[in-house]
DNA sequence: TATGAAATAGAAAACGATTACTATATACAA
DNA sequence: TTGTATATAGTAATCGTTTTCTATTTCATA
C-alpha cells in the first residue's frame, strides 16, 4: 500500500475520531461505543495499520527486549538454553538479544551499558566474574535479572543452575571407584562460581578418599577449548609421568583435551581415562564416548524464562532452582587395578 | 546514584542551557561554544547521564536492531553465521535478534510483522519458501534485506550462499567415481532454493554418467533430523534392497541418517556409503567421519554483515556472493566394484 | 564602516503512542 | 424531579530525543 507508515493519527482522521479513541479500541481498556469500535477496526484493517512499538515503548518505558549475556553464545550449551528462553518469551511478546562477552569483564560492562540505554526489560546472565559485578547498574535501575549457570556472591538474585559441587564430586568419585588414584583436573575459570565449585567438588572427593592432589596435575583451562588444548599439550610434551585419569570441567575443554591427547597418540581410555562436566555435541557418535554429566539445558531455559517472567509481569522474585543433571556413562574410563 | 533516569532536560537545567545544546554537544553536529561544551560534558559525567535510545530511535525512525530469521537457530551452521554477523554489527552499534521459523511460513510472517513494528533496521533471512514470499512488507518499507543460504525468486535482493548445484554435483560425482551406481538421495525442503538446487545437482550428475535415479530412493527429509530419521527408518524396515550409497542434503539429516542406520545395524561404509552436504559438529571425533562439503560459515557471516552494512550506511546494494566450500574426505565411502 | 557569513543558542515542533483531565450524554435510583 | 453513576469521547500533556526555525552576536572582508 503506502510507503509511509500508517499511524494512529491517520486512523483517527479517517474515521473522524481522536487518537485517544483509537488507542482505546486497540487496548480495550476503556469503554468505546460498539459502532465506533467497529469503524476504527475497519479502518485499521483497510489502511493496514501496524502499531509503532518504538513510540509505545517510549511512552511505557519498556522495550519488550530481553538479553542473555554469556561467555560464548556459540557454545551449544548456551545455545540450547537461549533457544528455550527465546521460544518462551516470544509468546509473551518479547524478543531476545544474545550477547557474548568472550569472558571479558570490560566487554560485559559495555554490553550492559548499551542494553540499559535500550531500556532492556530483563537480563539473563552468566557473569564473567562472581565477585566484581557489572550488575549494580541493572540493580539500581531495577531491571529484572536471572542468573543462569553461574552465580554471583549476591544471593538475592534468582538463579538457575547445576549443583556443581555435587556433580563434580560424583564424577571424581566415579573415577576413584574404578580404581583411579592419580587423577588430574582441568579447571574452568576460578573467578566464576562454576569454576570454583567444580574444583572444590573434585578436591573434596579426593580428600574424602584420602588421595593426594598433585598440584602439577591441576591444569587451568579457563573454560576454553584452545586454552585447554594448549595447557594440556604443553604438559604432555614435557612429562612422561601421566595421571591415569582426568576430570574436565566443561564441554569445550573436553574437546581441547581429546584433540591434545589424539595429537600425542595417547589413547582414551587405554592410556588415560576421561570424564567431563558437560556433554559434547553428537558425542553419541564418537569413537570414544566420554563419560559425563549432562545438563538439561531445555529445562534450565524454561525455568529461567519463568523466573524472568515472574519478575517482568508480577514484580515477583521466585526462588532459585538447581536443576538435576544426568550421568551418562560412555567408554572413556578404564577399570584400574 | 539516582533511581530515576537522568535525561537531557536534567543536564540542560543543571548547566543552564537548552536541551538542543545538550543534544548538539552529544552529537557534535553543530557548532557549540567550547566553554559550554565543557560544562555540558562535565554535567553529563557528574550526573551519569546515559541517552535513552528508545526516544532517540523514535525521533530518528531507526532502532539499531537487526534480525536474522532462519529455520532453526540451534543448527550450528546458522549459529556460526549469526555469531559472526553479531560480532560485526555490534561494533557498529547494532544488536542482533535471532528468530527461528521452524520452517513455518506463518511463523515467518508473524515474526516479520513484529519486527516491522519494532522498526527493525535490517533483516538477514533464509526464507522458508523461495516462492511465496513474506518479504513484500519489508521491501515496501524499504528495510534492507540480505538473503543468506537460501534465495528467493526475486533476484534483486543481495544474497550470500553456496553453489548448491555444483557442490551437490561434486558430491554425487565423488560417489560415482568410487564405483557407486545405486545411489539414493535424502532431499531437503524442495520449496527452498537449497533443497531444489541440491537435488538438481544430484540428478544432473546421475544423468551425466548415465545412471538411473530410482524414484523410491529419493527420500524427503525436509532438512530435519527427526523427519530424516523417520523417513529412512521406514524405508529400511520394509526394504531389503538397499542402495550402495546415499547423498544427504544437510547436516541435520545426516545425523538422522546415521542414527537410523545404527539402529538397524547397517554399517557405514561397509553396507552403505554416505556423503553429506554440510559438516557436523565435532565430526572429526566420529567413529565414521562423514565425507562432506563444509561451508565457511564465518566468512559467510562476515559477507552478510558487509552487504547489510552497505545498505544500512550507504543505501547501497552490493553484489551477491557465492562462497566457496571445502570438500572434506572422511571414511564414510567405500570403493565399490 | 557597512555587510554578509559564520558561530552560537534557545523555543518549539516534531517522532507516535498512552493517559490524565475534562466534558457531555444517558440511565437509573431516590 | 433531582442527583449520581456510567458510558463515551475529545484535548492536551507526556515519554526523551532531534531538528527546524528564529534570533543574536561575532568576525572577516570590501
Amino acid at each position: 500500500m503506502d510507503l509511509k507508515n500508517v499511524t494512529m493519527k491517520d486512523i483517527a482522521k479517517y474515521t473522524g475520531v481522536s487518537t485517544a479513541t483509537v488507542s482505546r479500541v486497540l487496548n480495550d481498556n476503556y469503554p468505546v461505543n460498539i459502532e465506533t469500535k467497529k469503524k476504527v477496526l475497519k479502518a485499521i484493517e483497510e489502511l493496514n495499520y501496524e502499531p509503532n512499538l518504538v513510540a509505545k515503548n517510549l511512552r511505557s518505558r519498556k522495550s519488550n527486549l530481553v538479553a542473555i549475556i554469556v561467555a560464548d553464545i556459540k557454545n551449544p550449551y548456551y545455545v540450547s538454553i537461549a533457544k528455550e528462553i527465546d521460544d518462551f518469551l516470544f509468546e509473551e511478546g518479547y524478543n531476545l538479544i544474545t550477547c557474548s562477552t568472550d569472558e571479558s569483564l570490560e566487554k560485559e560492562a559495555t554490553i550492559i551499558r548499551l542494553l540499559l540505554s535500550k531500556h532492556i526489560d530483563g537480563i539473563v546472565i552468566a557473569p564473567s566474574d562472581s565477585g566484581k559485578s557489572n550488575l549494580t547498574g541493572l540493580i539500581e535501575q531495577q531491571v529484572p535479572i536471572v542468573l543462569v549457570d553461574r552465580k554471583t556472591n549476591d544471593l538475592s538474585i534468582p538463579f538457575v543452575g547445576t549443583s556443581n559441587f555435587k556433580e563434580a564430586y560424583n564424577l571424581t568419585e566415579y573415577l576413584i571407584n574404578k580404581g583411579h588414584e592419580k587423577i588430574a583436573v582441568l579447571t574452568g575459570k576460578l573467578n566464576t562460581s562454576t569454576g570454583k565449585e567444580r574444583l572444590e567438588g573434585f578436591k573434596m572427593a579426593m580428600a574424602n578418599y584420602g588421595l593426594v592432589v598433585d598440584e602439577t596435575w591441576i591444569f587451568n583451562g579457563d573454560f576454553d577449548e584452545k586454552q585447554a588444548y594448549e595447557e594440556l599439550s604443553r604438559f604432555l610434551k614435557s612429562n612422561k609421568d601421566l595421571p591415569t585419569a582426568l576430570v574436565s570441567c566443561n564441554n569445550l575443554m573436553t574437546k581441547g583435551t581429546i584433540l591434545a591427547l589424539n595429537e600425542e597418540n595417547i589413547n582414551i581410555p587405554e592410556d588415560i581415562s576421561i570424564v567431563s562436566f558437560g556433554a559434547m555435541e553428537n558425542q553419541e557418535l564418537f569413537t570414544t564416548r566420554i563419560t559425563c554429566i549432562e545438563q538439561d539445558t531445555r529445562f534450565m531455559g524454561r525455568k529461567v524464562a519463568e523466573l524472568l517472567l515472574a519478575q517482568l509481569k508480577n514484580k515477583q522474585k521466585l526462588k532459585s532452582i538447581i536443576v538435576e543433571s544426568t550421568f551418562i556413562e560412555g567408554n572413556s574410563v578404564k577399570e584400574w587395578n
